[in-house]
DNA sequence: ATATATTGTGCAATCGTTTGCGCAAGTATT
DNA sequence: AATACTTGCGCAAACGATTGCACAATATAT
């Protein structure tokens, strides 16, 4: 079927001149007289000639290709994420190629040498949760292509990386509850070993000890498989009879958690509050809608692929850690307690 | 910083061989001597060669690229047909380039061109919104690219296409609800210009008039864009003070529907039943958890995927049109009425 | 009329790999 | 000892485009 692509070589022949001034015609180049363009230009565009970009890079060096690597495509963050990432990409003319490494650190390394193969101009990188340590960025920068980390990162000096301002909006959750009158409040965290979570418990914890409000560990639940919600919540419930307010790290721990405690009957905010940290999507349709620290991901994405784009062009290593803060979006899920405390004191 | 990437010349200097020996030692070519190989391979390891990928693929006239242009990325389907067309690309050693159209046809064009020059070696295809005939996808059949449109498409005979059973799933939906006694329903559908909504619709209109129920036009809701939901609900409930039960078409249509049911006080399934076409996740952390007609996304992802991937390797344009069934997923959402007759004998 | 500048074009090398073919050794067959 | 295979390797062309340089033809200046 594929009837062989026309190249250079087949306008040449059509017009009756050499592949070289074909190609500087159709590039525009100034050596080439109007007419000569004018004639190239029909007879391409009669071929339908369609220019081989493997080629041309082949020589150029580059392949105006960009890789992302995440570990999983959940609903939430992601998605809007690569949405913003997209969006930049195509705008500077590169394209996106999107890979996953399912949490796998082993695929995580092919995937990231698979990218030198490809010769990517650049790769995108949110870590999966068995990353560790970086080594296995070394082999990019032996190939001068430059990495930038988001979202889900560890620890490192070496590279640039793009995140929320996690232990921040942390902070602000717990602060926003314990001005609110919440003084005995459940956070709901992920896996441990992620520096998101870990930093997003420590503003937690943070907010907690500022404002002279003891915070015991029953009252932070660390899941690592989503299915422990239920439980962990039933215990937390069981442990703190006085409990006024749930803070949920991450859209997906939202809206189980929302789910659960609509099973359970407890009615938000009238029995508990509910706080999150989202992209403002799954706080939409929830009812009553959620309060939350908003982060965009199609901005993390956005400022990202400009970032790596940066770096790309101007061949530049400066590492940078840019910190996005979040911004408080107020709905329906928190309700203001007066403590027990000033309550008595009224009566 | 970029040093210069090493190839085969260098490794070839470096043994003393020339680069073809070299090239077929890398090869595992029965030509060369095992010592031969063996010292290539020590060097080529020491020098961390990295063989590029589009000199070889220049010659080898493939990419193993697959494009995939989606409309938007939405929360939903979208990101769970990505894994699943991402697992077996990335199995068969290809990689996945993932374009967004925003569901305009310039765009779509734009992208469908910009396949040609990636010389991608096979395109999937969700076409966007504004997407009426298909002439754009000449060029790629021009250039022996095999295209397979999945999810959202319109009537082709050219094409490969993938999709839900959408009608017979909205079939089912309408008879569910009316087996369980609900004989006056809403159904919530997206914007008829699309295929997949018409077909949904189509279906459900057939099993009222298979079970000889009536279905008034005011019993459809037919949505362009979300906003359009709250006032087209309210109205349905005005006209319809009998209503039993509603249908959403898309995950989407569920969740906001959930959100405005919850906010008006309406209780699931005691006053008003609920019943979706779904992937699964939705339905399972709302309250109650819905029930659905599932769909896979990944499944849908992974068939075609290999179904492209067939197209390609076999050279084959011969032409399916693939439906996949739904399943029905019971949960908690959908009461069982006695009909209003039935009702009245029984007192 | 000669020297110089300008304009438009082509030659050939290059990017990094693969591969058909040829050729020189070495080995096996008569 | 001559012939016929086998083994192991290199030469060079090819993939499709870009580009430095040379060069012919024309225009301008002397």
């Amino acid at each position: 079927m594929a009837g062989r692509r026309v190249t250079l070589k087949d306008i040449a022949k059509q017009v009756g001149l050499s592949m070289a001034t074909v190609s500087r015609a159709l590039a525009d180049h100034p050596d080439i007289s109007g007419a000569t363009k004018e004639r190239v230009r029909a007879v391409a565009q009669a071929l339908s000639y369609i220019p081989n970009y493997r080629a041309r890079y082949l020589r150029a060096k580059h392949s105006r290709l960009i890789a992302l690597i995440v570990p999983e495509m959940n609903m939430f963050f992601v998605p809007s994420m690569i949405t913003g990432i997209n969006r930049v990409v195509q705008q500077n003319d590169y394209s996106l190629i999107v890979f996953q490494s399912d949490n796998s650190i082993v695929q995580e390394r092919r995937l990231v040498d698979y990218c030198t193969h490809l010769s990517a101009d650049g790769v995108l990188l949110v870590l999966s949760a068995e990353t560790a340590d970086l080594q296995h960025l070394d082999v990019l920068h032996d190939c001068g292509i430059p990495v930038v980390l988001l979202d889900k990162t560890i620890e490192t000096v070496k590279h640039t990386t793009i995140t929320i301002d996690d232990q921040e909006a942390g902070r602000e959750a717990a602060s926003y509850l314990i001005d609110h009158g919440h003084t005995r409040c459940i956070g709901v965290f992920g896996d441990q070993r992620q520096r998101i979570s870990a930093l997003r418990l420590k503003g937690f914890r943070r907010a907690h000890s500022d404002h002279g409000v003891s915070l015991a560990e029953t009252q932070i639940l660390r899941l690592t498989v989503i299915d422990e919600l239920e439980g962990q919540l039933d215990r937390a419930f069981a442990a703190h009879p006085d409990l006024t307010a749930i803070f949920a790290m991450t859209d997906e721990l939202l809206v189980h958690t929302h789910h659960l405690l609509s099973r359970r009957g407890t009615r938000i905010p009238d029995d508990v509050s509910l706080l999150a940290i989202s992209d403002g999507q799954a706080p939409s349709f929830l009812h009553p809608n959620v309060t939350h620290l908003r982060h965009s991901g199609i901005e993390v994405g956005e400022r990202t692929a400009h970032i790596l784009i940066g770096m790309i062009e101007h061949n530049s290593d400066a590492m940078m850690d840019v910190r996005i803060r979040t911004t408080l979006v107020e709905l329906g899920s928190v309700a203001t307690r007066t403590p027990p405390i000033a309550r008595r004191a009224k009566r």
